[in-house]
DNA sequence: CGAGGGGTTGACGCCGATCAAAGCTGGTGG
DNA sequence: CCACCAGCTTTGATCGGCGTCAACCCCTCG
């Protein structure tokens, strides 16, 4: 039995503002890209843009807010919640993703738990005006679609990459999925506490611990100088070992 | 190494004729449920109907054919193949479910196999088909929608329960998914082969066959009195077994 | 009757979970 | 500035579950 309340979840966001979708300078990456300018001037209720520290809890499973969240910047996790207290990463979501969008589909609670790794900025938009946006500009459905066929890509390719294999080879294609997540422009990206990686492919923790060190030793995974927790990694040999027949 | 030419796909289907999409009786579970009677008079690319004998090939991962496909009674499996030749099934899919979406959302070729499990009959439409009657009816983007989050939800859960906990736990909700597919109007289903189950869960089919004596020896699983491979199951107690937190 | 494919069962060995203890780091208060 | 503490990580030792190999059974089909 895992301790439920080990963490102390901070949620105190910070408002930036009233969302100014029309001048949204990412705008062509988010879920509105294909309205038109003036699709935002006559809403009744507000998209506000927002940022979280990390650690901050957007929703959680079963809870009845009426909000999609789109997001700007940062990785969110999605959680699944089961009653005996385990959870697992469902599957992480980055930059131009929108979450909580089963609202839409007929679900009065959001199926899954979503928490911020690292600073996240994201626009928080009502159901009532996604609604109302709908209505106005049928294209908006097709965004939600592509939204959706992304994410049961992601789900698809994580539920073999991640639940199929030794740790070897499970660990292998976790750090591939979160230098594509993390990296930064030099290719440099931190790991995420054990904890989570180990709710992401179900081992303990102390496997994955010892798993990290097996690939550190192997140069597979190198520590870069600066001491911030940055690591590089060494794709192609990953790669290989995380197909290795055996 | 798995072998990978050991089952020798059936594919002969059988034409039952052009679709009647407007006489259809099971209509209002389909994807065309909301589109008027007079959507399909005027389509130049004709919507056929076909029943696949068990363990028919619809599609393959990575083929470029151009067609949707709609349910309309049976089983489906979604196998993930693998570069080194392990194969998974993703999820089944039945009765009122749409399969080859992807290719409506840019994707240029499917990104599973599709395999027929005992019978199953279908509607096979052209991509082409489908974009004009999108275009004339965006109604049907909220039924594509649906079908997605649906069918991500699924694979979530899928993702969950087959993929945590011990051997005991899995095979329990394996069997419990199983009934919840094939299970007739007094509860009885088949288990599939071995191999199947396996590829399900990821455990060796050895692992599989144990359990399952495990669960016929425990009177969790009932084999009917009739000769034919029928079984009921005691689903509380199947229950109770997936969730133990050991 | 023999061959072949699936299913079952047994024996064995290894991988990874679990328990336990000790190192590390950052934050807090004296 | 240092002591202390809490949470995270690492590492070791042990044990059991499950994969693997192999033999055998059963059924179907030629």
């Amino acid at each position: 039995m895992t301790n439920p309340s080990r963490k102390t979840y901070c949620t105190d966001s910070k408002w930036i503002g009233r969302a100014q979708c029309n001048n949204c300078h990412i705008r062509h990456i988010m879920l509105f890209s294909e309205l038109p300018e003036t699709a935002f001037s006559t809403l009744l209720n507000p998209i506000n843009n927002f940022t979280h520290p990390s650690s901050s809890v957007l929703y959680e499973a079963g809870t009845n807010k009426k909000f999609i969240y789109s997001i700007r910047s940062g990785v969110v996790k999605l959680l699944h919640v089961a009653q005996n207290g385990k959870t697992r990463i469902v599957r992480l979501l980055g930059k131009g993703t929108s979450i909580g969008l089963e609202l839409l589909e007929g679900a009065n609670s959001y199926h899954h738990t979503a928490v911020t790794i690292g600073e996240v900025d994201l626009c928080k938009i009502p159901v009532p005006t996604m609604r109302l946006l709908e209505e106005k500009y049928p294209v908006l459905c097709q965004q939600i679609r592509q939204q959706l066929q992304k994410q049961l890509d992601l789900a698809d390719q994580w539920a073999f990459s991640l639940g199929t294999g030794s740790v070897k080879q499970r660990v292998a294609q976790l750090i591939l999925i979160l230098e594509e997540f993390f990296a930064d422009e030099s290719g440099a990206f931190t790991l995420l506490q054990r904890e989570d990686m180990s709710a992401m492919i179900a081992i303990s923790d102390q496997t994955i611990s010892r798993e990290v060190a097996e690939l550190k030793r192997l140069n597979l995974l190198i520590k870069r100088k600066t001491r911030d927790n940055l690591y590089t990694c060494n794709t192609a040999e990953l790669q290989k070992r995380a197909q290795l027949t055996k």
